[in-house]
DNA sequence: CATCCTATCTTTACATCGTAAAGATATAGG
DNA sequence: CCTATATCTTTACGATGTAAAGATAGGATG
């Protein structure tokens, strides 16, 4: 009669998982160190020996999240017919499919900035973004930089629009029907035609 | 010899001004109804009467920050000599300026969603950037839409990133002495170049 | 095989937080 | 003057992160 054995034999794993699961069906606020023990049926004590604290615990989380989402730009971006901006498209529907995810890996105040694995998969993933231009360097001139920001930004701040709501204003003074991947297109389409509008303030307004 | 008096007289606006002491000084992870009280000097529960719960206080800060981001807008706009992106440059000035602020203004999860004082302030703030185009409209296509978000989604993400920490790792592999200010506008010179980079992996990477 | 060491997990404890409820106090209106 | 009401305090409760000490099991060592 095996209860409730008094070694779990992989608890770490299983803490992650339980933590994975509140994420995504309670959202990041309710993800706390307690809740996650209880969702894996230990003590509430537990998991601070697997990860030292809160952070340790969201580090591990965002550390894999990253190395998802970097796998994900991979296989849409280097898929044979990929097209132009499909990497931007991965972008956006990963925050999409994982928005509590999404957030926890870019929220740094509550990621531990020294933990190795978080910093090893977020150098993995972005560093492909980092290596978007037609030819990665070492040392690349701010023009470069600027280029590779560009086109990081412009998806990066887009994502964080949707995911922060701050897109539903638009969706309703938009004609009838449109999605938020129809806005995405038309962005994409707008800065493909290089006309991109800078936050100029109207004189009315 | 009037010591604390029972009834403050402004203790509202009191509070956001501890608030707001609180949220620069030690950040919005520090900012918590009690430390709200404590640094006015009234009892803890306090707060409530006249916010009626965390998000309260929260929301009706984010709106005063609305408030003062649209006017730095505005006047960075509007100005006689007034260049192109100079809106984009005044977003980023004003996230720098005001970090946790910012964050506070773009974490939704934290403010209350039907606070009509955050509501109108952010209609108001955001609403000038929705008129950034050349025809403000009311009813604009998906392609004015495109327009608009491009210009947004572009220093928003500049933005976030370089709050979040983001831009650290970009700074470090740079030429020597490049800042922030010197990769923004690498970014915008890019995008009136017509050459951002769409987030494509290196086949190598 | 017996023993001890150590990693793993539980129990207990404490400070802090948000929030509700009830009590105290001052202001305003009749 | 006197009372109703808004304002603020006190008290209380459950939840959280975290530290410290205790219990248990597995493996190494003799």
């Amino acid at each position: 009669m095996k209860t409730t054995p008094y070694h779990h034999g992989a608890l770490k794993e299983g803490l992650l998982a339980a933590a994975e699961t509140i994420l995504q069906r309670d959202g990041l606020a309710a993800l706390t160190l307690r809740a996650a023990a209880r969702e894996a049926g230990v003590s509430h004590a537990a998991p601070a020996h697997h990860f030292g604290d809160l952070s340790g615990l969201l580090s591990e989380l965002a550390a894999e999240g990253f190395r998802r989402f970097g796998a994900q730009l991979k296989s849409a971006t280097q898929a044979t017919d990929s097209r132009r901006w499909d990497g931007a498209r991965a972008y956006l529907a990963f925050a999409t499919e994982n928005p509590a995810l999404f957030q926890l890996m870019f929220r740094s105040d509550r990621l531990d900035p020294t933990n190795p694995s978080l910093q090893e998969a977020r150098m993995q993933a972005l560093g492909l973004l980092a290596g978007a231009s037609e030819t990665p360097v070492d040392h690349p001139t701010v023009e470069q930089l600027g280029k590779i920001l560009g086109g990081w930004a412009l998806i990066h701040g887009f994502t964080m629009l949707q995911l922060d709501g701050r897109l539903k204003g638009l969706l309703r003074i938009a004609p009838e029907g449109t999605t938020t991947d129809a806005l995405l297109e038309a962005m994409l389409a707008t800065a493909d035609r290089n006309e991109l509008a800078p936050a100029k303030v109207a004189r009315d307004a």
